[in-house]
DNA sequence: AGGATTTACGTAAGCCCTTACGTAACGTGG
DNA sequence: CCACGTTACGTAAGGGCTTACGTAAATCCT
């Protein structure tokens, strides 16, 4: 009754099934090898074929050349070394470097062994089918995942999925209570509730709406999640402050949310840069701007002094057209590091 | 200079191309679910997604319908229980059984990672192409598999591929050393030259020819490599027998090619039946003449009482249509047993 | 030149599956 | 009915990769 779930899982169950063919062919093939009394494992084939033009290689060539880590080739050439069928020695000119090729005794194994691979290719190609199309399309989604790999996809999608399951919401006095608690949830968790916060976060009304700012809310499945303030600065800069996220809800894009819409909304107002203060302690949110454009940036002593506890200063250009919030996340990062 | 080796290997690297591809995606996905701080790893989706609808199933149901071993899902469901995700019950009816449902954690768990698994379909698809095309090909890959795995073909590959090595020619004088040498081999091995065995290996033209049999030899890359004779016995009757093989060349199709080319001459000779003896300390050649069709019989008194050894007698039937020399092998055994 | 990085490689440990094996409960045929 | 084979399941060990980490050699950088 459940037969067949892995197929009806369809792209889910994507990976699982290569796994699975790939486990089945391995083991095959590797019955073969036995079966013919070839002292030889499918594992080293790669090494093996690798090398039989007789150039020497270092473990990390390979490697690179095989897109397996050096432990695995390392690993590899050792039981080969211990079966006799490769042959190492230091690179003179860099004594780091183990210079492996084929010994004799491989050589002679690699002749045994080519009726075999012949057959395996033969094999092969009839079970995928004459023309190359699953080869290429193959070929094509290695290269799309080198390209952006599925990580990053998934991360995008899901990010996606989350920012449209948020609503922004303008300020309404109902909602005050929201914007104080918001806030005092994360004040209270890295620092302290000073008075000067406590004012502002009793009295939005007066202390932001009045004086020209705006006050926007996050509202996922009913409910009130996030908040952010834009104030209003001289000399057409604005100030992005105030901005909390429920903590059961962090990591739920609700922030990108609040930061995207007040973005904006400052574009609109006609702002010529966006400003914020933040402190080293909250990484998360330094990321978030960062991946939103941000820059940091020294202010002049005067706002500087406007805050008592030590701040991160960042600014957003939004006089330059700049690239508009391409959705670079945290996985952008690890894809530089990555590549 | 080494790049894109593996895909330069084509079909050869068919198997390591799908096992890196299903690893990346699998880690992949991994490190989704670890950086949405999800409790939950990659592998146990399977089983939680079997689970979804509530049905308690046993630990052999559940390796069954994804086909995995049982080990495999007994230390996937050890892990989710630990992690609470799954609640366990053994089976009133069979104590044996442990019946596994998702626990109420599990279901929340579920539903946390729904937009996940949602993004992982979305992206799948758009990675291995809009069309079911890859997946249908996929699923046509598996089933032929099903049918005739990948050791089978690849066996039955080479083992033709090794026949066609091999020519028979007829005897002649100059071979005539190969006829005695050749079954010397296996003689001293397994038993001991007798006396009459001796008159036999030595004058093969008075004992074998002058009365009406065949002998043949085979030749592999120039050399002599195996022999088998043909006896004429009364009533249309032939035995097949001396057959023997270069060590160095067994299990390389030489006893295949004679017995299979003798089968031939005994057929246009217009022989009702083969017969054979053998002993059975000598399995791999009872394996093959059984692969060719031959039975087991209980030859009568006077026939059996040539042999002092003790001897397995085989017939071969070429009166009926038998189906001819499929080339049936030790894999057709082992594929019973699998399927 | 000499300290800081980077690179090459090995070892260890882990992950996720497998096979091998052991045990208890179930079922079945003289 | 009970001895035997079968079935369900667990544990142990292994295979083949990975990541993590350590060390020594090479290279970079003022």
């Amino acid at each position: 009754m459940d037969r067949d779930v892995i197929r009806e899982l369809g792209p889910l169950a994507f990976a699982s099934r290569l796994k699975r063919l790939s486990e089945r062919l391995q083991q095959d093939v590797s019955r073969v090898y036995r079966e013919q009394e070839v002292d030889f494992e499918a594992r080293w084939f790669p090494v093996a074929f690798l090398l039989r033009d007789g150039r020497p290689r270092s473990v990390t060539e390979i490697a690179d050349a095989l897109e397996l880590t050096h432990p695995a080739v390392s690993q590899i050439v050792g039981a080969m070394e211990l079966h006799g069928l490769v042959d190492t020695q230091r690179d003179e000119s860099d004594e780091r470097r183990r210079l492996i090729t084929l010994s004799e005794a491989g050589l002679d194994t690699l002749t045994t062994l080519e009726p075999i691979w012949n057959a395996v290719a033969v094999c092969t190609q009839e079970l995928i089918g004459a023309g190359k199309d699953f080869l290429d399309k193959l070929s094509q989604i290695e290269r799309s995942l080198q390209e952006r790999d599925m990580y990053a996809r998934v991360m995008a999608t899901v990010r996606q999925q989350m920012l449209d399951q948020i609503d922004i919401i303008d300020y309404h006095p109902k909602y005050r209570q929201y914007f104080g608690a918001l806030n005092r949830e994360w004040l209270e968790e890295y620092f302290e509730v000073e008075p000067h916060d406590a004012a502002v976060l009793d009295d939005p009304e007066g202390t932001i709406l009045r004086l020209g700012g705006e006050i926007i809310f996050a509202r996922r499945d009913g409910e009130i999640v996030g908040t952010a303030a834009l104030l209003r600065g001289p000399n057409q800069h604005y100030e992005l402050a105030k901005m909390g996220v429920a903590r059961r809800m962090r990591g739920h894009q609700v922030g990108r949310k609040l930061a995207l819409h007040m973005i904006e909304r400052a574009r609109a107002l006609g702002a010529r840069e966006l400003v914020l203060a933040t402190s080293p302690k909250l990484t998360p949110a330094i990321a978030l701007y960062k991946s939103l454009g941000f820059e940091g940036y020294e202010p002049n002593a005067a706002w500087r002094a406007q805050y008592k506890r030590p701040s991160i200063f960042m600014r957003l250009d939004l006089a330059s057209p700049s690239v508009q919030h391409v959705p670079a996340t945290s996985s952008s990062r690890l894809k530089e590091k990555g590549s």
